[in-house]
DNA sequence: ACTCGGGTTTCGTGTAGCGGAACGCGGTAT
DNA sequence: ATACCGCGTTCCGCTACACGAAACCCGAGT
């Protein structure tokens, strides 16, 4: 088997969480101490993490010893600077990879704000922000969480999930109403879902942000999972929903042309 | 022994590469993934992180089936876009955590430019920036990668290392003549050095770029390691050497706060 | 004083990580 | 054409290291 292919193997063990090797567990504790800013405790962290607390514990010990994490004195773990340095490294190469092709998505879709955003966990992260060329601004940065049942972007990964999945999530992250538009009920998800499926895109009209409308289309990983999406965004009362939507044949050629850039 | 303290343990066995844990090689392996932006050859970077090249296979195929490597269908390896969620995040959160401490810098000191980065590998990485209140701006970024020998940064973080991993730094990383004052001798370097141990801080004129001149301080993690550095940058031609260094005592005192929030 | 929550430490088990060595394939020199 | 070489990939036997249940300990709440 090639590296960076499936490779569902691992997990035969598992009793209560199946997860495989060390340095995944090392990864998903990552991820579980950079969801929200305070310090965590261990059993947070654990239980986020899908490991046991004292494997947690010793995972921890490892890479804060390595600067990756940070034993802040009480019980409580943060991330280290050393995982800062090689996130900004990371953030840099890949919005360099990413730009341009952004950039042309942002002048082919009337100057409207462009976002890249990946899923971490149950929730999307903004990778990539190209700015309109209006007078004003979102107020959006890159590292900023959004949830996957109100936007754009969100909607687009969860639409090429397995339902199991998109169950999980639903549990554990909630589906808290955003504006008076926004889904709240499992049912109308799935069913707003299989229409993204079917129309190749998602549509977030308000339902967000009020006065916000956006398109958004899914990213793919070469085995055809969803990695993250792409969006366009306009304030409503400067871009019709009409026009908004002629710009999604070049969201999606996007899209895919992004997928291979990562 | 607590996790986030030294534990200098591993490294037992190490024949050649003293590496100790997986996560540990890991983490190397994402940081060597890191250091530029080409896909990178397998033997480059399990020469880079010090593992073995077989080692270095077996953790890109883990990392690459959870989407934080990537193989790029040659046999060549980059980093992945879960990685990329994982690091917005991150420098976000850091960012948060500092930005407000380092805006007091940059009001105290004269409305210059205020940079932290932290050392990865033989370079450093700007990790936050506060841009100044003058009419033009200096052109670095969050994520540019900086030299440390002849760097305000870097010069500081130098200072509070071992010798002989000066020694290792400037004979991996060489030491470029960026200027005609760039320091370009080793011997001249360790005297330098000296110097900034002793001043407790580090002054950059015009040694990495013309026109530009930088006083850093180090920051130490809680064992006592220099992690990075922060400092105040200006073009020469707008602040005098003197006036800089006036804002000496600030900066330092800047940089022992920093060091609790890291 | 008793309990409880949760961080830390211990410990025996066995497995997953380890890395040297072999393989295969494409490119280059001869 | 053939030999060579560099390098990604695979194999394999050994054991160090990861594992996680359970014990431990400390501080807070009652």
């Amino acid at each position: 088997m090639t590296p960076g292919s499936d490779g569902a193997a691992a997990s035969r063990r598992g009793r209560s969480s199946p997860v495989g090797t060390s340095v995944e567990k090392a990864m998903r504790i990552l991820e579980a101490l950079a969801v929200e800013d305070g310090p965590h405790r261990l059993m947070d962290v654990a239980e986020r993490a899908g490991v046991p607390r004292s494997t947690a514990y010793r995972v921890l010990a490892t890479l804060g010893a390595q600067g990756f994490a940070q034993n802040c004195g009480d019980g409580r773990y943060g991330i280290g600077s050393r995982l800062g340095g090689l996130g900004a490294r990371v953030v840099r190469m890949l919005s360099t990879g990413v730009g341009p092709t952004l950039q042309e998505l942002q002048r082919g879709a009337g100057g409207n704000t462009v976002h890249l955003a990946v899923r971490v966990g149950d929730h999307a992260v903004y990778l990539h922000k190209v700015d309109n060329d209006k007078p004003y601004e979102m107020r959006s940065r890159v590292g900023n969480q959004l949830p996957l049942h109100s936007t754009a972007i969100g909607k687009a990964i969860l639409a090429h999930l397995p339902p199991g999945e998109v169950e999980a999530i639903v549990t554990t992250a909630g589906m808290a109403s955003r504006t008076p538009a926004t889904i709240t009920e499992v049912g109308a998800l799935h069913a707003e879902l299989a229409d993204v499926r079917e129309r190749g895109f998602a549509l977030d009209d308000e339902e967000n942000e009020l006065t916000v409308r956006c398109i958004g289309a899914v990213v793919l990983d070469r085995s055809g999972r969803p990695r993250g999406g792409i969006s366009v965004s306009s304030v409503t009362f400067m871009l019709d929903r009409e026009e908004l939507l002629g710009y999604v044949p070049l969201l999606q050629a996007t899209a895919r042309k992004v997928a291979g850039l990562i």
